[in-house]
DNA sequence: CCATGCGTTGGACCAAAGGCCAATTCGCAA
DNA sequence: TTGCGAATTGGCCTTTGGTCCAACGCATGG
């Protein structure tokens, strides 16, 4: 478990901006890094670390929007602050409604810009504890045979195990031998355990008639 | 069960913006209602329906964003749309903190504004689903007696009935007795079905221990 | 050809869950 | 006082779940 602070990550093409942002996100003891360019942000960030975008909308190639919908896309999870000196109405808007986490407008208050970025490092956390956990339990998931899986399925609906033997076309026997693997492998003790990890993880269990 | 249309809440203190309005939804084949005031809209609005509100930001009384705070203190599930003539980003952005389904401003295109309007009754129409769901859970829990709640938080936990009976400081037999009552009051045939309301509802099993 | 692993099945056995009937105690309300 | 619902307990029986030992068929790779 390395537990590595959190990154704010500052992209803008104002070599002035970068420096001052820069600066400032250090004093206040963040781990700050900045870019130039989106495409520079994209080829040098750490998809897999903790932290948040402060982001520029209007830049060179790739605007903040433009990576906001790359990042989206990708399902990343690195909140959005998006920090602009020519901001309208329509564009935070869209950028809200797209999962930014801030739109603020040059200048910016020190206190303004660092209260947004403790929140956004704080979504991230949040986001990244819920998705590990699913992350966690499809790997367990993966470790099941396609027939322990179409047994969990059947036994999340709170089937009798002759009733999935049923369904599977299989005997009793068989069926308790899977279900029994099913729990190992998901680490569960008990079916209650298994339904609240299936409820999370968003894994639907099979029609009842089936 | 009433499936009543959702309704289109207008509230706007400008008589002819609310007469323009009424006549653009009317026609286009919705239920709108207008209001003159957030006061009066508090009065006279269906907590209990479903729909969605059209809220200009520069009123007399209770703002639009203040209305607003009001709404999400109430808990309510009516999607907010603003239309405002003199948007600034930070009260946008405000806006959007705070949930609300869109910020448009004047003029507004007849498309633009259906479209956010459907857009909001879909939220809506989901969001009143998924309540409904957990409400009707919340309904069978209060059936249950105290007793029977506890026995079901412990039995979420995948404790075996006598591992309950000694967290209880009662016997196996008393457990099954109402073991089986919760089953039957919450209309679930199987542990899973349980521990599945259980986690949609947010209903935490009992720390292991106790 | 054979070893290895996976999926499958059988048998035996014990623990646990569920259903049915009956009974007691307690507190609160008619 | 009487009655009722909640909580509790007992006994008895059936069904189900869980576990151990053993074995067979099949594909994959050595």
């Amino acid at each position: 478990m390395s537990q590595e602070s959190p990154i704010a990550y500052v992209v803008d093409d104002d070599a002035s901006v970068r420096k001052a942002l820069h600066r400032l996100l250090t004093a206040a003891g963040l781990r700050a890094v900045a870019f130039d360019s989106s495409r520079a942000f994209l080829d040098g960030y750490d998809p897999a670390g903790s932290g948040c975008i402060v982001l520029d909308i209007h830049m060179p190639g790739l605007s903040g929007l433009e990576l906001q919908d790359v990042l989206v896309t990708a399902d990343s999870d690195l909140p959005i602050i998006f920090l602009t000196g020519y901001g309208d109405v329509p564009t935070s808007v869209r950028a809200m409604k797209r999962g930014a986490a801030d739109f603020l407008t040059k200048p910016v208050g020190e206190t303004e810009l660092l209260t947004a970025i403790h929140a956004a490092f704080e979504r991230n956390r949040q986001w990244r504890q819920a998705r590990a956990e699913v992350a966690e339990i499809r790997r367990r998931l993966k470790l099941l045979t396609p027939r322990e899986q179409e047994v969990m399925r059947h036994i999340l609906t709170g089937k009798l195990n002759k009733q999935v033997a049923a369904a599977l076309g299989t005997v009793e026997k068989t069926v308790k031998v899977h279900r029994a693997r099913v729990m190992g492998k998901m680490q569960v003790r008990s079916l209650a355990e298994l339904a609240r990890l299936a409820e999370r993880a968003g894994i639907e269990p099979a029609s009842p008639g089936e």
